[in-house]
Parts: structure tokens; C-alpha cells; sequence
DNA sequence: TCTGGGGTCCTAGGACCC
DNA sequence: TCTGGGGTCCTAGGACCC
């Protein structure tokens, strides 16, 4: 009987889900900015004399071989005609603003993947106007391009705005997995990388079709836990939610030297200011970190990371700083080095309780610096430390390793 | 050609506790 | 004299994504 109920249960009505993603964010940006740009190869990226690589870059340079992560230096070999620019995170970061802000009209239901993409949610009749709309209003407000895909999950959407790119939009259906997801590479399932479409190669299996049909028990021998995601994936099964309020997990800053380093005083200054920066982040959102971990890269690019569980969460820039020279300590000998970064996890919220009246001089001091680092930069904020050092004096800055 | 930065999730071993 | 089993936390490394 309960079966009985359940097999007459009104038929519940799926929402569309949409998955909009800027084509080649930076560099459209630039191209808006700047019309001499449009048409042209632009490439967004780090310095080349230090060590930068490519972060973006546009069609017309996507042409002549240039990719995300390739090195500026080799980009410039590859295209010298190009127009090379610096990453301006902070224009990128009000333009996406306003598109998420566009996007948030259309639905609550909205997920923000990173700074140039987000799914959306929408009623069943909803999925193919609101594709165009949302086109037609980015390209309007802001000149982007920007592709749609929409499915009935987050799987099909994503691959359907992939089929779309650049500049286009469509839609992807269960009915259409055997005819136009199957064919597709393997590379196209999210969670397939490069070492994941390697092993999977040597089983002979190179398209999505064919991990479809491969046994799970033996995809599961060689891929564990991810190996029943991936053979729902190739059937066109995904049963994740849209996280609306996703939760901030870490913080971490790290950077490559412009040449590798040796001297453990560079390492020091370079620690302080990682630092220092990821306290201010995590002031901002009003939390503290239980857990530091640092990572070191050396000049042969092997990385290795060290961690400490502190006793209280934390969100001083003297303690973060003590802790990850604590890490550094035993590694004090092994250079040279290439990056070092810093991360803060074991992410708490916390709740100011006390006033203003009650807080001690450093507090009192990492308060005025978040402010002019707030207001101006981190520039203007170490230039204020160098023409004042007084105010500089907290803590950490009398630590050392030794 | 010499390989960024900021994230998430998974695995696996060991310590520790009951 | 031989050696449990489960749960949780901590740590290190790696794959992957944008």
C-alpha cells in the first residue's frame, strides 16, 4: 500500500539549472576597457622576469597557442604581436560584482562558483529564456560575453555551457547523454585531470561513453571513493544541490620568489608579510584559524607542506607569523627556495566580544593598520610602516628562528 | 618551455581514547 | 602471551578546479 501512495505521489517538477560562465573574463574586461584592445591577442599575466604566468588570455591569442598557466615567457616567444597586461584583480573584482548582482535578479537560487561563474536555478519553463535574457542584459550593461548552459543538473549544465563556449548558449537533456555526451572525451567530466584521464587511458578508456560501460567494481579498484561519481557523471547523473551559502574553509597566501632564495632573512620578511596578510583576511571575516600550516617549494619544485594545530584559534599576525616560523625552524637549512605560502585552516566565526576600551596595544595597532590597508592598499599600509616604524612594533616583528 | 595563486576534496598512516 | 575494533583528530601529500 505505501508503495501504492508513493507510485501516485504527484510527479514533482524539476528546476532548470543554468551555469553561466564570462568567456575570457580578464582579457573581455581589458577589451571593454580599452576598445584599441578588441581583436586583438591580449594576455593577462605575472611579469615574465618573475617567473609570472599566463592567467587569462583572449580568443585571438587562444589561437596562436597561448593557455592559462603557460609562462608568460613562452607566451611572448609564441605571440609577440600580443598586448600583455598585468592582472587588475581589483577592476575584475567590481565588474563581477555587477554581473552577480545581474544574475541574482533573475533567481535566489544562486551558487557562485569563482569570480566568473555561478549556477542559477530557475522554474521548469524557465531554463531557455532565461539563457537569453541573461546574455542579452550582460552584453548590453557591460559588453561581455558571456556563455550559458542549461540542464536539469549541474553536470550537464556545466558541460552544455562548455559545448556553448564562446559567446553562445545551450542546452544539454538526459535524452541527449548517449548521442552528445557519450562522444565526448572523458576530460570533459569534472574531477578528470591529467593523471585521472592517464590511468583511465591505459584501461582503453578514452571517452565518456566508454566509462559509462566499464565495470564500477574495477573503476573503483583504481580510483577509490571518486570512481561511483564519475560513472554517474557518465550517465548524466549528478544529484548535487546549488550551495547558496557556501563556507569559507581556508585562507592562504603564498608566493614565488623572482629568483630562488637562500637567505633565511628574506624568508623571514617574506613570512611576516604572508602573514600579516592573511590575518587582516581573516579579521575581515571576522574569524580565526586553529590551524597554520606552511609550504615550501624548493628550487627543484618539490613542495612540501608543514602543519601545527594551535591550542587557541587565532586570527593575530604575530601568532600566525610565530607558528609558521616554528614550521620553518627544522627547515631552516634546506634551501633554496622558490615559494613559500602560508595557510590558515580550522576556520571558527567568532564574535567580538569585547569593546574598544578593553583591548591591548596590539590590537589596538592591527586595528588602525586594517584600516589603512582597507582603505588604501597594502602598499600605502608598508609605506606608513616605513615612515613610522614605531607603530610597527608589535610582537612578531621580534621574533626571529633562532 | 621551466612551471602562479587561491581554493576544495580525498587518501592514508599514526596517535590516542574507549 | 598475544594482540580487538571503532572513532576521531592530526599530519602530509596529491589531484583537481578556476
Amino acid at each position: 500500500m505505501g508503495k501504492r501512495i508513493g507510485v501516485l505521489k504527484k510527479k514533482r517538477k524539476f528546476k532548470k539549472i543554468l551555469l553561466c560562465d564570462l568567456d575570457a573574463f580578464y582579457a573581455s574586461v581589458e577589451q571593454v576597457d580599452n576598445p584599441v584592445y578588441r581583436g586583438k591577442p591580449v594576455i593577462i599575466g605575472g611579469r615574465p622576469e618573475a617567473r609570472g604566468v599566463v592567467s587569462t588570455c583572449s580568443y585571438e591569442a587562444r589561437a596562436l597557442g597561448v593557455r592559462s598557466a603557460l609562462p608568460m615567457a613562452k607566451a611572448m616567444r609564441l605571440c609577440p604581436e600580443g598586448i600583455f597586461l598585468p592582472v587588475n584583480m581589483n577592476r575584475y573584482k567590481e565588474i563581477s560584482r555587477h554581473v552577480m548582482a545581474i544574475l541574482g535578479s533573475y533567481t535566489p537560487e544562486m551558487e557562485r562558483v569563482s569570480i566568473d561563474e555561478a549556477y542559477l536555478a530557475v522554474s521548469p519553463g524557465e531554463g531557455e529564456q532565461t539563457a537569453i535574457a541573461i546574455r542579452e542584459k550582460i552584453r548590453h550593461e557591460l559588453g561581455l560575453p558571456v556563455s550559458v548552459g542549461v540542464s536539469s543538473n549541474k553536470l550537464l549544465a556545466k558541460i552544455a555551457c562548455e559545448l556553448a563556449k564562446p559567446d553562445g548558449w545551450s542546452t544539454l537533456w538526459k535524452e541527449d547523454v548517449k548521442t552528445r555526451l557519450w562522444p565526448l572525451s572523458i576530460r570533459f567530466l569534472p574531477g578528470i585531470g591529467p593523471v585521472t584521464e592517464k590511468k583511465l587511458n591505459r584501461l582503453g578508456v578514452k571517452t565518456i561513453g566508454e566509462l559509462a560501460v566499464f565495470p564500477l567494481d574495477s573503476l573503483q579498484h583504481l580510483l577509490g571513493k571518486t570512481a561511483l561519481n564519475l560513472h554517474k557523471y557518465s550517465k548524466g547523473e549528478d544529484d548535487r544541490n546549488l550551495e547558496t551559502t557556501p563556507s569559507l574553509k581556508s585562507i592562504s597566501e603564498e608566493t614565488t620568489f623572482a629568483r630562488d632564495i637562500k637567505d633565511s632573512k628574506e624568508m623571514k620578511a617574506a613570512l611576516m608579510e604572508l602573514a600579516e596578510g592573511i590575518g587582516y583576511r581573516l579579521r575581515l571575516q571576522k574569524m580565526k584559524a586553529r590551524t597554520i600550516s606552511l609550504k615550501l617549494r624548493f628550487s627543484d619544485f618539490r613542495t612540501i607542506t608543514r602543519t601545527i594545530s594551535l591550542t587557541e584559534a587565532t586570527d593575530k599576525d604575530s601568532m600566525i607569523f610565530q607558528s609558521a616560523c616554528r614550521l620553518f625552524l627544522p627547515l631552516a637549512d634546506t634551501f633554496p627556495w622558490r615559494l613559500v605560502g602560508i595557510r590558515a585552516s580550522g576556520l571558527e566565526n567568532f564574535t567580538q566580544l569585547s569593546l574598544n576600551r578593553g583591548e591591548d596595544k596590539e590590537k589596538s595597532v592591527t586595528r588602525v593598520q586594517d584600516e589603512l590597508r582597507t582603505r588604501f592598499g597594502k602598499e600605502v599600509l608598508y609605506r606608513a610602516q616605513r615612515l613610522f616604524p614605531d607603530s610597527n612594533d608589535n610582537p612578531s616583528s621580534k621574533n626571529s628562528f633562532s
